[in-house]
DNA sequence: TGTGCATATTTAGCAAAACGCATATGATCC
DNA sequence: GGATCATATGCGTTTTGCTAAATATGCACA
């Protein structure tokens, strides 16, 4: 009924975007799924500050995060984000090559599960 | 081609948008022109702390301001904030009650053209 | 079972920036 | 002169951006 205090939230949601970072973050989970580990690579920023604002978006309820054995998986949950981010960056392509080649288990340089490296140099 | 570079302009852009003032006036100004004296009265702020914020969106290229008289009007000319806008709190309605009455000469308290006031006060 | 290694979270801390606001001054138009 | 608006300056408080250290937690393997 207030509609400036409804103002507040959406202008907090905003602010969760407007942060390189985060909203780096988000681009890639809109993709896929990601592990921590591979947003460590993707953002080349320490682990621990990938963390906290891993920790921003979830306690937001933007993003949440499931376990898999050593490695944690975030994805995005609030479909008035992902909104936004098509409005903004525009929609995700079906053909757009994600940033990692494949899901199961992280293939980023520091996970490196080594199946795929030697393809990426000679082809 | 840097995806990355880009994405720190989405996020400033973002971040224009993640300030409760600054999103009070755009809100405004997505429904229809205001002067400054009536985003003054309409925020309850003071008038050099809109000038401030007013000047924020402007350098940003977001609004852009016209002179008419004493009066100064500012309008929305950024066509990807108004999508942000109609994504995030939905497209202004048509029949929606605007702030002002009437546009050509400010209605708000402060400028106070007589007119309506006292139809406001019996009906 | 115990030890070590790797992933990820949490906490603490700090410098720099942003914020909110007031006040004073200037410009422009009537 | 009077009103509207812009600009400039200053100040206390809060938030941000980031680093570094400490703390779980799960897996592997002898």
């Amino acid at each position: 009924m207030t509609p400036s205090s409804d103002l507040n939230d959406y202008a907090e949601r905003f602010k969760l975007l407007g942060h390189p970072v985060r909203l780096q973050i988000l681009d890639a989970l809109r993709r896929t799924p990601e592990c921590v580990c591979h947003l460590e690579a993707l953002l080349g920023k320490p682990q621990p500050y990938i963390s906290q604002q891993l920790r921003v978006l979830r306690e937001a309820g933007v993003v949440a995060d499931s376990k898999d054995g050593l490695n944690v998986y975030y994805h995005l949950i609030d479909p008035q984000v992902a909104a936004l981010l098509n409005a903004a960056l525009g929609p995700v392509l079906p053909g757009e090559r994600s940033h990692r080649q494949a899901l199961p288990n992280c293939v980023c340089p520091k996970c490196a599960a080594p199946a795929r490296q030697m393809i990426t140099l000679q082809a």
